[in-house]
DNA sequence: AATAAATTGTTAAAAGATTAACAACAAATA
DNA sequence: TATTTGTTGTTAATCTTTTAACAATTTATT
């Protein structure tokens, strides 16, 4: 029986990034693939492609190479994308609105139940069909309701409160825009993608890299 | 003479962190900050806390800890805040126009000084008081001016495309929001951070952590 | 002035990730 | 059927990062 790796943060963008090449792949018409043109698409080591894939129990065939609806589907399983899980959305400003209305919702599996603004001039709007409601409502909302994950797009200084609000509702992960360490439960996971964090990264790796 | 260590990526998220509460202590008037005080608040172990800024070279004094001024200097200088650097948006759909109107340009050391589109509809319109130009002028404008950095906020199917336009006007880094692996001469720099990545790795990690 | 307490700087050990190497195996060819 | 070729699975070596340990140093106290 194959014990599955555990994966590292950069192994886990590797792989999103062979999902990426794979569907097109398949899109193309291809059927199996190698670990030499995995890696000469992605910019990736056919070495560690195949370290990658093996972590994963891959199945390849020697000489042939991997099945690539196979690949898929394992990548897929591992991401969880096919399995619907239900999102809500607090803060509506400019970020909030276009992740609303942005396509990453049926990539990743999740779906758009709900949004929260305290803005009079936003709520009972409606975005990409999912009205705008009053944070007010939002306990009792997600009390009710099948909503596991929140994303955060409030300004920092509310963040922590909307964070324990949010855990005393039952949400189980949180999706932060906002760069604030959160402090949040054990049970619950909180995936930073604070966007200044990330010019700021891009920003010293420019001043270093040269 | 101390040897700059050379910062993996994990850590520079750490020191993002760490700049974050850094600045925050600072507006509460307090002058200096253990390891173990930077733990606290962000959550990270005090021996790499102090690991961390011996890497950069720290200068904090025993029983006393580090000043805090001087730590906040070191960590602009790294991240290269205080010097402004121009950038342009390409692709003003949703994405864009939220992180155009955004705060994160200030708090970067980044001046937004140009967006690009090619929907009739948006090109001429003001966002931010920087007017939307039109793509075909995206090849003059940029040899014309010192804009180095480019947002890349384009459907994925013309990244690569818009990407090779970029680099032969010239740009030298890019902040990529397209889930694509660009590519890129090596004295380009490509910082990745396609969204629907982060949310597909949030919904891996809450499969597997549980 | 001497001692105790707290905290850093720095080295060393452990853990984790990447790269390299190659045996095993399937397919193609003779 | 035997041989060659190409490609994977898997182990081993190297490199990187994290964690631990503790000596050196500064301040406070007696």
């Amino acid at each position: 029986m194959l014990k599955l790796k555990r994966f590292s943060r950069a192994s886990i963008v590797r792989l999103e990034l062979y999902l990426e090449v794979l569907e097109a792949f398949q899109k193309e018409g291809k059927e199996t693939v190698t670990s030499s043109e995995i890696g000469e698409a992605t910019g990736i080591t056919s070495v560690k492609v195949r370290q990658d894939l093996f972590g994963m129990g891959s199945d390849g065939r020697p000489k042939v190479g991997y099945e690539i609806v196979h690949l898929i589907r394992m990548l897929r399983d591992l991401f969880d994308l096919d399995n619907q899980k239900n999102a809500c959305i607090i803060g509506c400003g400019n970020l909030g609105r276009a992740l609303a209305g942005s396509g990453i919702w049926e990539k990743s599996g999740y779906k758009l139940s709900a949004i929260f603004d305290n803005d009079p001039a936003v709520i009972s709007t409606t975005i990409n069909g999912v009205k705008v409601r009053n944070t007010t409502e939002l306990f009792g909302v997600l009390k009710a309701s099948k909503i596991e994950m929140a994303v955060l797009t409030v300004p920092a200084d509310v963040a922590q409160e909307m964070t324990d609000l949010l855990v005393s509702a039952g949400i189980k992960s949180i999706w932060n825009f906002t760069p604030t360490k959160l402090n949040v439960p054990d049970d619950v996971i909180v995936e930073n993608q604070s966007l200044v964090w990330g010019l700021i990264a891009l920003s010293f790796r420019v001043k270093s890299e040269k």
